[in-house]
DNA sequence: TTGTATGCGTTATCAG
DNA sequence: CTGATAACGCATACAA
């Protein structure tokens, strides 16, 4: 990309050399004479010469590139996703195209559709929901290498790696029946994995024989602060709870600002559970108790799962489909 | 990339036409009869042809790629970055190859190399310090699309688009002096941008007619809430300030713990001032008073710049070196 | 409107 | 140990 950029037919010319040996002396070939193979680094050297990846993914069928879509970036849990992958790819040559969906599956769609022919060996994907599944498993009826960052439970023939939210629920539920409480309240979206929390909450309740009261699940709009915020009142002034499981550590930490705002005092009128143990949980005013999402084990988990589906690429044996299952570990705090 | 990759050629000899009348076709080239189009477009279809990018990359020699290089993506300004850049690149047809660097001087150089050896046709990067300018250079005297997304001040003639901080702590400054204050302290740690910001206080001060304690400024360790926890008993017990500016929110926050947990009062006994504007610092306890980073006003000039440079290429004319300097705002809150 | 020939920069195959 | 030749999949200039 040089104004004039030096392939090795420059160099081939220069030493006299074909350039067939200047590939294998580039790439240190025992092939090569000690001799010749010095002489060539030395002019490649010379000439500032840098390989042309394209050229040699090309007919390698091979680009050393990993895809990895996400929904978004913003939340803590996906921005140290991408950061942990991104340090494992490196180790293992790899570098990463990212692809940020917006949660919408249509730029999902077109997010597989760029990678796949980009050539990538492989991507990982925090997937919007069940839209693009068809997609999804025609790929991986193809054997390309797919593995999906989350929905254990989904019902898709799929290698996925993620952390069990309904055993997170589930805990965060049994810690606060433990602690005495009858009336526990959740609060969270509609998306998919707020649902499979609210199913660890009902199991907890069922397990432990307190009756469900509907008045007692909460809905907040979006995900944020401000939601857990607007979205407290409701639930507080309907079902009275002593205490509140929230699938966000930020609406949790938004809810808590109206609790203080209206003197209502945490925890011994109220106590609250987030989900994703982020910084601002542990230097919160009340710090938050909350459901850890061990990003390094799914991160660790999925990439070397990821390497052994593109290993196998070659031969013909094929492990059966994986479903990995993270535990989650409540961090128990103040509130 | 699937079991039978399906190419041109295999539409050609399906179809009847030649490989070229197939890529003309497939790319609406209307030097194609609609019918024959129209056969060959549905036949890719039914195939389920997906163009090899690679390949029209080596030929083309544009990759559509462009590489983000950060030192990290956890700090919050930076994750903001990414995103923005993403959806930027992605209108303008774009993909982004991500490299963290840790701040690490050889990370960088290696992200560097890999990213013009996989030929991508621009590169946007948060530089660590000065330590790879020499490379840098190389690239720009090549004209290779490069743009820095900090460092106006850095004696390096390359394109640039960062947020003044001396400006912003200036303004900070400035703000407390208004407000009454004598005694200003200063809290940040020894990095660049960190020097700059302090150049900035010191400059407000001068401009005041404020004179200058040394014993005023703080050392941080490190850029998270607990350096700022740690720091700030040293600077408040030597110094006895009435308000503080902190070159990162979290260091603020940190700080401000430290004060509640020892009842002193703010913004009462002692008020604070952090920066990035950080949604930590809107939802602290006492909303953070923030100097502002405008992170879409960065990512929109640079991807436009870095597009310019881009097409340049092409061309012969060049535009000078661009060093576009966003002005930041004091988001002022109750600390 | 369509086909032929050539090249992008590298690696792989097979001779020598 | 080294060199000639053919791929990789696509796009482009030039013919027909």
């Amino acid at each position: 990309m040089n104004s004039k950029s030096i392939r090795q037919k420059e160099i081939a010319e220069k030493t006299g050399f074909s350039i067939n040996t200047v590939s294998l002396a580039l790439k240190g070939s025992p092939r090569i004479s000690e001799e010749t193979r010095s002489i060539i680094m030395e002019c490649a050297k010379q000439l500032n010469y840098i390989p042309n990846v394209v050229a040699r993914s090309l007919v390698q069928k091979k680009t050393n590139t990993i895809g990895i879509i996400l929904t978004e970036l913003m939340n803590p849990i996906l921005t140290e996703t991408a950061q942990e992958i991104e340090q494992i790819l490196k180790k293992s040559g790899y570098n990463m195209m990212l692809m940020i969906t917006n949660s919408s599956p249509e730029q999902e769609a077109e997010a597989l559709d760029v990678l796949v022919s980009r050539q990538v060996d492989g991507i990982l994907m925090y997937p919007v929901f069940t839209a693009n599944f068809a997609k999804i498993k025609l790929l991986r009826d193809n054997k390309f290498p797919i593995i999906l960052l989350a929905g254990g439970d989904y019902e898709l023939p799929t290698d996925a790696v993620y952390v069990n939210r309904r055993e997170g629920a589930y805990k965060a539920a049994t810690h606060f029946i433990q602690a005495g409480h009858k009336r526990i309240g959740f609060l969270g979206g509609g998306n998919y994995s707020d649902k499979e929390k609210q199913n660890g909450y009902f199991a907890a309740l069922q397990d432990n024989h307190i009756p469900f009261d509907p008045s007692l699940v909460g809905r907040v709009q979006s995900d944020g602060y401000d939601a857990g915020y607007a979205s407290i009142e409701e639930l507080y002034k309907n079902a009275m709870p002593t205490a509140v499981i929230c699938t966000r550590d930020y609406i949790a930490l938004g809810a808590m600002r109206w609790c203080r705002e209206r003197g209502i005092r945490i925890p011994e009128e109220l106590s609250f559970i987030g989900f994703d143990d982020t910084a601002a949980a542990s230097f919160a005013e009340i710090p938050l108790t909350s459901v850890k999402y061990d990003v390094k084990a799914v991160t660790e988990k999925a990439t070397e799962l990821l390497f052994q589906r593109i290993d196998e690429k070659d031969k013909s044996v094929a492990m059966s489909i994986q479903k990995i299952s993270i535990q989650p570990r409540l961090v128990i705090r103040q509130s």
